[in-house]
DNA sequence: ATCAAATCAGAATGAGTATTCTGATAAAAC
DNA sequence: GTTTTATCAGAATACTCATTCTGATTTGAT
């Protein structure tokens, strides 16, 4: 008796690729303003194949927050764990998130944000993962300051938990205003205060 | 000749307690959440009433965006005019708005954020009227403290417009927290570092 | 009391969208 | 080259929702 396993047309498009467009779409205009239609066209891949690979929307969009958030430490947070991270890789990071609500075209936006906004509170499995995520992000940054603190950056009797869930809900509320219009000089003088509040 | 003028049928409703309504479903669900239905059953106005009022969703929705600014000026921002205005002023808007997030039963929410991140990209007008409440609400943070630094309870060197900025950025990023399911204590240790960043 | 017309409740309409279905296509194994 | 069957593009389905329409009702002026 011979088992066959026959692999018999192999999928067009990568997965992977296909699950970053998805992310970008949704991290710029949420869940419900973002339609499967809109992935479809996002990605060139057909329903078929979203719905085959990514099963709904929903589990679409789950696999998207998750994405988001790994892309997110890797991109930015993880110099924060390095031995020597100082005040300037902080700095550093929301630089980079100023300089992408500002200068970019497309509306960028913030999956965690619209998350909380629009499907938070009707899903609590969804919200403990959004709320996990924030946490690690306070936690990276917590390192960080601890880091920091030991190179004389920043002062000692600093609560650095508190000071990271601070600094995440600075990252947060850039994106309100920028996406509102604020200047770049405004969003600027948001991230050296929030940072002079560490010294 | 005689001009006739014939108020046949009176309302049956109050407007103003209708949009008040709205502005409570809004602030919590944001724009496209919310069903003309959901404020129908909210209000108890007949769908006829509510276009013929308030014209469509769309204008509905402008006019809930000026009430909530002006409520929100109203309830707490005004004190920061007054004087003999004090930094434990600005922590009391904080503690109100910490209180709202974390202890009442149904979601709270915030028109401005769900403003900015659903339709500020693609209505240009809308974006502008939001970014002069949001500069508002920096405007009067910065007014109180300047009060404070007379007070002596904030440092001299303190750029009161970049903190207002800041502080209405904080308020932004405590409402997304809030509905991430961050504990109350967490929320007040945002706060407290926040202030402690103007001294 | 009668009348005119604004208001009401809810049905009808039309557009958008998530999801499923279908016939055609194409690639792997023989 | 043939067969098998997963994939594809797009049609079909079912549902939600904003908005308009309709027939009944109500109320202020006469």
């Amino acid at each position: 008796m011979t088992i066959l396993i026959c692999m018999v047309r192999t999928r067009t498009f990568d997965p992977s690729a296909a699950l970053t467009e998805a992310v970008n779409l949704f991290a710029s205009k949420g869940y419900s303003e973002t339609s499967m239609e809109d992935i479809v066209k996002a990605t060139g891949v057909s329903r078929y194949g979203l719905y085959g690979t990514f099963g709904n929307k929903r589990e679409l969009f789950e696999q998207a927050l998750d994405r988001y958030s790994e892309t997110m430490g890797k991109q930015a947070f993880l110099r924060l764990l390095e031995p020597d991270a100082s005040l300037e890789h902080i700095r550093k990071i929301f630089r980079e998130r100023v300089s992408e609500m500002c200068c970019e075209d497309e509306t960028k936006g913030c999956l965690f944000i619209h998350t909380a906004m629009e499907l938070a509170p009707k899903d609590d499995d969804l919200r403990d993962v959004l709320q996990r995520f924030m946490r690690r992000m306070s936690k990276l940054f917590a390192v960080g300051l601890d880091s920091a603190k030991a190179r004389g950056e920043v002062r000692d009797s600093l609560d650095v938990n508190a000071a990271g869930d601070l600094l995440t809900s600075t990252m947060f509320g850039l994106v309100v205003l920028g996406r509102s219009g604020f200047s770049r000089e405004s969003l600027d003088g948001i991230v050296e205060n929030t940072l002079g509040a560490m010294r």
